[in-house]
DNA sequence: TAGATTGTTAATCGATTAACAATC
DNA sequence: TAGATTGTTAATCGATTAACAATC
């Protein structure tokens, strides 16, 4: 299948920092949409996160060509192209493992049903929540996942166990048939290549925060 | 002041690559001396995570000399002095500015307390939750930021406002003197740049997860 | 000693930026 | 036409990896 409209085989893999800024570009071009603009740049759609334009054109021609020289850009048609690219121009059944404070969050944050993600299965091991209903779903067992990834197809699964359990739910979730994990627990997981992992690990992302923040504050007396 | 033990003028910032793995060469140091070990390698630091040797050995040069030929790195030492260049150790204290579903959970994070992090206020502005106390902090009204900032010399907040209140509430918190923003709203921010902003962008996190899902399954029917 | 492992230099690799002919 | 903007090539920049003398 070739995502491209015109020209490029698209043979290679796209690096993973290009399409982490087309989600950027995907983002700022329905901010632009809903403004009612039709068209727009490569400046215009970098700019918001501090990307050059000549960054932006080299991302998407990864994919192919998009723009019209002179012109630019039409929102609408790049919209689509992107979704398709991206692969959220359909839904995606996730399961949840692990109902603590951040499943629970998880489960009723609304960026995840607007961009077609749905949590379509609910599981954890602790007896008081199994059978209990959240946003509509069913708590299950853990001795359910198979079942419950079979019904739904589901290929991707929210890691929300604690650290010390991330790894054996994490095989126990590969072996059902799990292909891509969003990893909340503080823990790297070893998984075979064919399954994709990402990490959001909130402490490290706020040490990192510190430590920028440190240095502008060397020396600096507490008063802004 | 010179971070490192020996050597090095320490002149320029460590690349952003460079400081998201120490962190994460500091949760290994903290694991092995969990599990009773007092040396390691630059090889052990980096397995979990898939990082090289060389690329450990390299990123620790940048700050100075921790390692000793032929033996390798004492773990104790080399966790305190990491610490001491990423700033956690001493106690950040944090403000929390949002009380949505994401903002409770953080409250409750475990992650953030044991890494010297505490979240010392709470601002909300919505009535019904102003005056109520959770995990101990009662809910403020956004006017009370400036004197709650000051009063706990805060540096750092978490913003967990609505997508089309984050600016403006950005722009307060810069205003009263935050200086790192943690931006958990699907938004880019605008700020001057002194200020230092990490975006946790979950759905962003999701879509390139199924990007990279989505390659691997082209053509495969769904059975694993 | 032989084996292990460091810090650092050199070689490789990839990513970003600038420049520009082509196009509207 | 003049001005704007593309896709792409070339130049720059930075990051990763390999190699190795020095050390324990």
């Amino acid at each position: 299948m070739d995502l491209s409209r015109n020209g490029h085989p698209n043979t290679k893999p796209a690096p993973k920092a290009v399409v982490g800024r087309v989600s950027l570009y995907l983002r700022q071009l329905e901010s632009l949409q809903r403004q009612g603009l039709t068209k727009t740049s490569s400046h215009q759609l970098g700019e918001p996160f501090g990307i050059k334009n000549a960054q932006v054109r080299k991302d998407l021609a990864f994919f192919g060509q998009f723009g019209r020289p002179g012109i630019g850009y039409h929102i609408n048609d790049l919209i689509l192209v992107l979704r398709r690219i991206l692969g959220v121009d359909k839904d995606w059944p996730l399961i949840l493992v692990g109902l603590g404070n951040l499943g629970r969050a998880l489960l009723r944050y609304r960026g995840f049903q607007s961009r077609r993600f749905h949590i379509v299965a609910i599981f954890d091991t602790d007896p008081k929540k199994i059978g209990q209903t959240y946003q509509g779903v069913t708590v299950e067992p853990l001795d359910a996942l198979r079942k419950g990834i079979a019904a739904h197809k589901t290929s991707l699964a929210l890691l929300c166990v604690p650290a010390d359990a991330a790894q054996r739910v994490a095989d126990l979730m590969i072996a059902v048939g799990i292909r891509g994990i969003l990893n909340f627990a503080p823990v790297p997981l070893a998984v075979p290549p064919q399954v994709s992992v990402i990490a959001v690990d909130l402490s490290i992302q706020l040490e990192n925060l510190a430590y920028k923040v440190q240095g502008s504050l060397d020396g600096v007396s507490w008063a802004g």
